[in-house]
DNA sequence: CTGAAAGCGCTTACAG
DNA sequence: CTGAAAGCGCTTACAG
C-alpha cells in the first residue's frame, strides 16, 4: 500500500507537506504542490481514511437505523436521508432494526456505534419506559412515531393529528362505519405508545368527535403492517360478517393489501368502502384506484433530522428539540363519493 | 473519552491485557479478566473503532452503491445486501449513485473508498467501454445489469432471457400486437449495453421468433424508470393512437403506471390489454388486477453478490465469476386470458 | 513555505 | 498468564 511516507519520499518533500498539498493547505508553494500531485497520481497513492479518521476524531458517517428498508416509506425517507447527509459531507451506514427493540437497543450500544460522528435512530421497538436508555454521549436523533420526553432531539409525526383528520376526511366523503387497520395490540388502552397506538388514538378520536360508532371490532388489529398478514386479516374480518363503509389504513402499503382483499370480497373501492392510507408514498397516486393518504412531507423530516444531528455533532449543547412536522389530507379516487363522482 | 490506557491503569493491569480482554484472547486468568471486564463497565469504555480499523487494516464495512434507493427493486435489494452482509460481520455504507456514470466512477475512484473492504456496485451508468476503469485495487462486485468482460466479479441479470419469456407469456395468453416500455434510447442499435436495452433486445427476438409484428412505434422509450414519465409516454402513445394488446414493462415499478395510463385512457387490463413487468416487488401480486411479471430472484442475486465480495475480502485470487441467477414467469390476472378466466 | 516530532487508540509479535 | 515497545498512516501545533 502506498503511504503518504512513500509519496513524501518520492517527491523529496516531508510528508507534512504532503499531507498539506491533501488537505488543500495555502501554505505550499504552487511548484512543490504540483510536484506532490503529479507523485500522487503515478504512484495511485489514496488516502487511508481509517487513519485520518483516527487522528482528526471524526468519521463523517453517520448511522441511520431503520426498522425495513424494504417497505416503500423507509426506503423513501433513506433516500432522503442519504441524500441530505451528502450535503453535509457525511456518508451514511445503514442498520436494519427489523422493528426489533432489542436491535434498536442494539444500534444504540453496540461498539460500532463509535465510528459513527452520530446516530438517527427510527425507533419503531423503543418506548417511553426506555427514554433514559437514550442518554447516549455521542449526537443522536430519534426519528420516527413514539412521544419521548427523552434527552435527544426528536422528529415526530402527527400521527394522531393526521389520522383523526383522516378520519374526518372520510366522514366528509360520507362514510358513517369506519373501520382501520393497526398494528400491535391496539385495543389495549395501557398498550405501549407506537405508531400504530398513536393512530389509532386519533381514529379514536375522530370517531367520538364525529358521533360514529366505535365498535371495537372495527378496529382490525395486525401483529405486523406486512401486506400478506394485513390481507388475511381483513380478509377474514369481512369472511366473519364484519361491514363498514370506509376504512383508515396505517400505512400506505397496508392500504394496498386492503383494497385487494376488499376487492377480493367482491367490494369496490370506494363505492362500497371508501380506503385512506397514510404517508403518501410515491406509488399512490398510480394505483387504481388513486390512493387517498396523509402527506407527512417525508423530505422535510429527513432534512431536520440531518440538520440537528449535524448541528450536535458541531456542538450544539442547546436543549433537545422536538420537532413535528406539518400534513395534509390528499383527497384521491379511493375516497371519492358518488354525488362528487 | 475513556481510552484502554484508562481501564488499564484503573484495573491496574497492562493496555495489552485490555485489549486481550476486549478480543477474548483465552490467555487472561479468569480474575484478571473480570476485574477488567468491571472497570470497562464502571468507566463506560467503549472501543474505538477507527484505531482498531487503522490497526487491523481492515474496517468490515462495504459500499453498496445503488442508482435509486426509493424504488422498490433497489430497496429490496438494499435490505437483502444489509442482511447477508450481517451475517458476514459486514456493515453496508449506501452510496446513491442517481444511476448516473459519474457518480458510480466516483463511488469506485473516490478516496472514501479506501475506508471500505469492498464494494458492491450496482453499475447502470457505466457500460462496456469503462471495462478497464473497473481494474481497482479492492475487492469488488459488480451488479446488475450490463455485460462486462471486465476484471472483477459480475453478477448479472437474465435480461435478454427474462424478456423474450415474458414477450412469449404474452403471446400464449393470446397477445399479437405486443408493445414495451423500455428506458433510453432504445431504437438506436448502438445503444450501450444498458438494462432496458437488454431488455429491449430479449423483446426484438422473441417477437421475430413468434412472427410477430415489431413496429418501432411499439417500443416506447422513456428517459428514465420514473412513474410520472412512464405514466405520460404511455398516455400520450395512446392519444396518438397507437394500439396493443399486450405490453412489456421493464420494471413491475413502471407496469403500476402503464396500468394508470391504460385505464385513464378507457382501456381494461387484462381484458383490452394483457401487461407483464419484471422484477416480482413485494407490492406485485397484491395490486388489482396483480401484476404478472418475471421473478429473478433477489434474495439470490443478493446473497451471491455478497459471497463473492467476502471470497474476495478473504484473498481469493481466482479468475472473475459471471454469475446469472435463474428467472421465472409469474403468472397473475394482468396477463389472464379470458377463455381461462 | 517547509520539516521534525509527537500522538490519535489500538493490536501484535516478542519476551519473560 | 502478563508486559514493554513498536507501529498502523495520518495530522497538527510548533519551530525555523
Amino acid at each position: 500500500m502506498v503511504t503518504i511516507r512513500d509519496i513524501a519520499k518520492a517527491a523529496g518533500v516531508s510528508p507534512m507537506t504532503v499531507s498539506n498539498v491533501l488537505n488543500s493547505h495555502p501554505q505550499v508553494r504552487a511548484t512543490t504542490r504540483a510536484r506532490v500531485l503529479q507523485t500522487i497520481d503515478e504512484l495511485g497513492y489514496r488516502v487511508n481514511v481509517a487513519a485520518r479518521n483516527l487522528r482528526r476524531g471524526r468519521t463523517h458517517t453517520i448511522g441511520f437505523a431503520v426498522p425495513e428498508l424494504d417497505r416503500p416509506y423507509f426506503g423513501d425517507l433513506a433516500t432522503r436521508v442519504v441524500a441530505e447527509a451528502e450535503r453535509h459531507g457525511l456518508q451514511v451506514v445503514i442498520e436494519e432494526t427489523s422493528a426489533s427493540r432489542d436491535n434498536e437497543l442494539g444500534a444504540l450500544s453496540h461498539s460500532r456505534v463509535r465510528m459513527y460522528d452520530g446516530l438517527i435512530l427510527s425507533a419503531v421497538g423503543l418506548g417511553s419506559r426506555d427514554a433514559d436508555l437514550l442518554s447516549v454521549d455521542f449526537p443522536m436523533v430519534i426519528l420516527g412515531e413514539r412521544i419521548f420526553d427523552g434527552p435527544v432531539d426528536h422528529v415526530a409525526m402527527p400521527n394522531i393529528e393526521g389520522a383523526a383528520a383522516a378520519v374526518r376526511h372520510l366522514h366528509e366523503q360520507g362514510c358513517r362505519r369506519v373501520a382501520g387497520v393497526f398494528a400491535g395490540a391496539v385495543a389495549d388502552a395501557d398498550a405501549d405508545v407506537s405508531m400504530s397506538s398513536l393512530r389509532h388514538e386519533g381514529y379514536r378520536r375522530a370517531l367520538a368527535e364525529l358521533s360514529l360508532p366505535l365498535d371495537a371490532s372495527l378496529s382490525i388489529s395486525i401483529p405486523k403492517l406486512d401486506l400478506a398478514v394485513a390481507l388475511e386479516a381483513v380478509g377474514n374480518s369481512l369472511a366473519s360478517g364484519l361491514r363498514f363503509d370506509g376504512i383508515f389504513c396505517s400505512t400506505d402499503y397496508v392500504a394496498i393489501a386492503v383494497i385487494r382483499a376488499l376487492s377480493d370480497a367482491g367490494l369496490r373501492v370506494p363505492d362500497d368502502v371508501k380506503v385512506i392510507g397514510f404517508d403518501n408514498s410515491m406509488l399512490s397516486r398510480y394505483l387504481i384506484p388513486s390512493l387517498s393518504t396523509v402527506d407527512t412531507d417525508t423530505a422535510l423530516v429527513a432534512r431536520t433530522a440531518v440538520e440537528l444531528l449535524v448541528a450536535r455533532i458541531d456542538g450544539d449543547a442547546a436543549e433537545p428539540v422536538q420537532f413535528v412536522p406539518p400534513f395534509r389530507i390528499v383527497a384521491r379516487e379511493s375516497t371519492r363519493s358518488a354525488a362528487l363522482g
